[in-house]
DNA sequence: TTTTATTTGATTTTTATTCTCAATTAAAAG
DNA sequence: CTTTTAATTGAGAATAAAAATCAAATAAAA
């Protein structure tokens, strides 16, 4: 079953209509692996093929796919959300980010390694665990390395 | 040395006064541990004692004490940032959070057992990490409590 | 006490996001 | 393939959190 099977199929469930604009953001973000893009960023590369979508249809459309679980949203603190797609087909897929504090870019780290702490959760305050969210902040190995560089040069 | 004595050697540091609208929020935030204040929740409980103190202020000085370590931001996708005292004189008092989906409320974890998971990430991504953010998205006790009695009650 | 640069209150401005509503359209029904 | 119907959309207005502005106030250095 491909993502976009998944996606008509819980449109369906939910009800939701398939329209031109669904599909055409689905297909932005389905087909960028690895980016965290925020609404106005998706806004411009759906006017790319498609300028007669409106901002606020992406808003929506985003609201809506949030809720159906299709995509993630994301907050890096940067005065928007910015959302990825929800790798429905691999639990295994799911990762964390991290948010280096010089440049500012983000990395995924694809392990998980909670199954500890969400064990101890779970029965320490029978919270029952459905999602979580992880972003470690700090200097990216790029920015390290420009840092001793520039030590160096100074010296 | 105590949280206030802390609070006045950052400021000092970093070249910033104290005032006394900077000592009623530090106030107000210190002393509601495991509280997670917005700035106009911040700015209705200022009101009380002083209210001649304005929101601008109270959200300068949010930003004011993020950046010198006095309080982290925290995003719960409601609408505002919430903030918390950074609990600076124990390290291990970093804590997560458990998010209900069902009543909204926001619960603490204070085991940390992130160390294998960010062992693994300086090593495989020659990242260094400052600080991370974790919460949980899922259902607490009293909500799944009352799940079952709701389910018999109709059975 | 005087000086000076910082800080503040009040207000306006900015900007992400939501709302409104008439026009359009997907898809169910015939 | 039409007709019908309710969902969806685009454009613009509205909302609200947060930031910016600026003259008046004030902490702390001299
Ligand atoms: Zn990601
Ligand atoms: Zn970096
Ligand atoms: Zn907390
Ligand atoms: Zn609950």
């Amino acid at each position: 079953m491909t993502n976009f099977e998944v996606f008509k199929e819980r449109l369906n469930n939910a009800g939701f209509k398939l329209t031109t604009q669904r599909r055409v953001v689905f297909d932005i973000i389905n087909s960028n692996e690895g980016k965290h893009y925020s609404p106005e960023e998706i806004y411009e590369l759906v006017k790319v093929d498609h300028p007669e979508i409106g901002l606020a249809t992406i808003y929506r459309t985003l609201k809506l796919f949030e809720k159906i679980a299709i995509v993630y949203r994301l907050n890096f603190n940067d005065g928007c959300s910015r959302f990825e797609m929800n790798h429905f087909e691999d639990k295994s897929h799911r990762h964390h980010h991290l948010v280096c504090l010089d440049c500012g870019k983000i990395f995924e780290v694809k392990l998980d390694l909670l199954q500890d702490l969400e064990g101890y959760i779970e029965k320490e305050y029978g919270f029952e665990i459905h999602n979580h969210t992880l972003k470690f902040y700090g200097v990216c190995n790029e920015c390290k390395q420009r840092r001793k560089k520039c030590k160096k040069e100074t010296t």
